[in-house]
RNA sequence: CGGGGUGUAGCGUAGCCCGGUCAUCGCGCCUGCUUUGGGAGCAGGAGGUCGCAGGUUCGAAUCCUGCCACCCCGACCA
């Protein structure tokens, strides 16, 4: 039980449309991939987009936008941030199609339309912004600067996945500048405060904040801190990421401001990032086998009403008790949807809202019009009850907020339940093989021990948890000296 | 880029090893009637250059060659 999204990657399509882009971008190399927006799937984003929005607002951030293309000098500037991505850019080189002699009706790029300098499409826009950044800022009065950009961003992976890793997806990219070191520090952690609160009080999903080790830091980055949540396979998945980025971006972009004092010093930076991938972990965290179960914070439908009847007259008698139950839900501002249409039988309905996921829905039919009652169904618990008309909205009401808390508890007590400590190797393969989860273990801080371990079990470590303890032990793969645990998991 | 695999109707597939009424079945779609408290039933119907191009053969979805596309596993990654 439990759904991967591997494996429903079909039935999640039924409601999805899917949008692939073949180009042709050289003519020695057929340059290729996919993006996958779905419909369903961005209205959920909708949702999670408006109230990440507010949140950003409320510490301070305001909405700006660059644009999509980074010239290739600009993008190397920052060479460690540059190299990182590197590998996985897609590049504009010409700009212009003309007829194809050899195959009439076919265009193919015009050779005489070569770029002078290749465009990048943006894989992050660290150095867009950091061009910007330069004249916008002269001195200390300048900052903070608190920018968050809305976006789509392009990174041409070797191998897709479903929501987690499209060549193409969307995301917020928060880009700052500060004075001092302590402030910049500060903005960092209190960003990833933010993620976590999100993806945990409206997603339902909770997560372990920790820094990352140096070989899973953001290129570019100084520390990267991240929020990390376990989906119910056992594997886990890095949730948003917020980067202390030091004085890098500043020095390769040449960006000082004058402090009080009169000299001239390298800003400070963050930047931070969380993408459509969230829909991913959204469904692989609550999501059963009859398809998603959304938590009603972020349900694009909140409340279904299927009507059940025989011929016309009934079918009029029960939407006028539906309509009203609708106008009185939509006055709380609880989001419904009256889905009367005939062509459809209610056991269709039935099945098609519990794989969209909607939390509750109610049924109305001729026993009920007799009665004065209505039958109400649960999501998550697939639970149904019978309710006097007079009380559902309260009903309705208060179950949404129980949903949304049962949800979150329960996702909480698998994590709980899959956090293992483990004191030798043996035991730490053991645990990977046949109970997943995350491994609390230590380690000896070097590189090598990590990617030896990575190398013979595939478990990375996730993160090193910022609430974790200084505890002396011993390095679970080579018996060195640790002063304290790390997460370790393998991860999507 | 390395290793495997697959291309047959909108989707999912049988047939291929053993060439010959084999183009199969399910879902979906259209029409009609009956149905409607958990994905309806019956009857009828539409829809296919069997990935593309060659070759072998009296005859190719089936055998051979070349190409193309896609998928899975690895390296890479939010």
């Amino acid at each position: 039980m439990g759904s991967k999204l591997t494996s429903r990657k079909t039935d999640y399509s039924k409601w999805y449309n899917e949008i692939v882009i073949n180009a042709d971008l050289a003519e020695n190399s057929a340059v290729r991939g996919c993006m996958i927006i779905k419909p369903y799937g961005y209205a959920i984003w909708e949702k999670m987009q408006a109230q990440l929005d507010k949140m950003f607002k409320e510490t301070g951030h305001e909405n700006a936008y660059f644009p999509l293309f980074v010239p290739k000098s600009l993008f190397e500037a920052e060479e460690k941030n540059a190299e990182g991505f590197a590998k996985e850019c897609a590049v504009v080189t010409h700009y212009r199609l003309k007829n194809d002699e050899n195959r009439p009706g076919k265009l193919k790029v015009d050779p005489n339309a070569k770029l002078e300098e290749e465009l990048v499409v943006r894989p992050t826009s660290e150095a867009l912004i950091w061009n910007t950044f330069k004249s916008w800022i002269q001195s200390y009065r300048d900052l903070p600067i608190l920018i968050n950009q809305w976006s789509n961003v392009v990174r041409w992976e070797m191998r897709t996945r479903l929501f987690l890793r499209t060549a193409e997806f969307l995301w917020q990219e928060g880009h700052t500048a500060h004075a001092t070191e302590k402030e910049a520090m500060e903005e960092t952690r209190l960003m990833n405060q933010v993620y976590a609160d999100f993806v945990e009080n409206y997603m339902a999903i909770p997560v372990i904040q920790g820094i990352k080790t140096a070989s899973e830091r953001f290129a570019g980055a100084e520390e990267t801190f991240c929020i990390e949540s376990l989906m119910q396979d056992g594997k886990a998945l890095q949730a948003g990421t917020s980067h202390f980025l030091g004085q890098n971006f500043a020095k390769a972009f040449d960006v000082k401001y004058a402090t009080t004092k009169g000299e001239l010093e390298h800003v400070w930076a963050t930047s931070w990032g969380v993408s459509t991938r969230l829909i991913g972990a959204l469904i692989m965290t609550h999501s059963d086998d009859n398809g998603l179960v959304l938590p009603p914070n972020l349900a694009p439908i909140q409340v279904v009403i299927v009507p059940i009847y025989k011929g016309e007259k009934q079918q009029n008698e029960i939407a006028e008790v539906a309509t009203q139950i609708k106008m009185a839900l939509e006055s709380k501002y609880i989001r419904v949807k009256f889905d009367n249409r005939d062509k459809f039988k209610p056991g269709y309905k039935f099945n098609e809202y519990e794989l969209k996921g909607v939390p509750m829905r109610i049924a109305i039919g001729p026993k009920d019009l007799e009665s004065g009652t209505v039958e109400i169904a649960r999501r998550d618990t697939l639970k149904k009850e019978v309710i006097s008309q007079d009380k559902v909205v309260d009903f309705i009401y208060s179950q949404l907020e129980k949903i949304q808390s049962d949800l979150f508890q329960k996702a909480l007590d698998f994590k709980e339940s899959h956090i293992t400590k483990v004191e030798n190797f043996e035991e730490f393969k053991n645990i990977l093989d046949n109970k997943g989860g995350f491994i609390l273990a230590h380690w000896d801080g070097t590189q090598e021990t990590e990617e030896m371990i990575k190398k013979s079990t595939k478990a990375t470590i996730r993160c090193i948890p910022l609430d974790s303890k200084e505890e002396l032990g011993k390095c679970v793969f080579s018996g060195n000296p640790s002063k304290q645990r790390v997460l370790f998991a393998k991860a999507y």
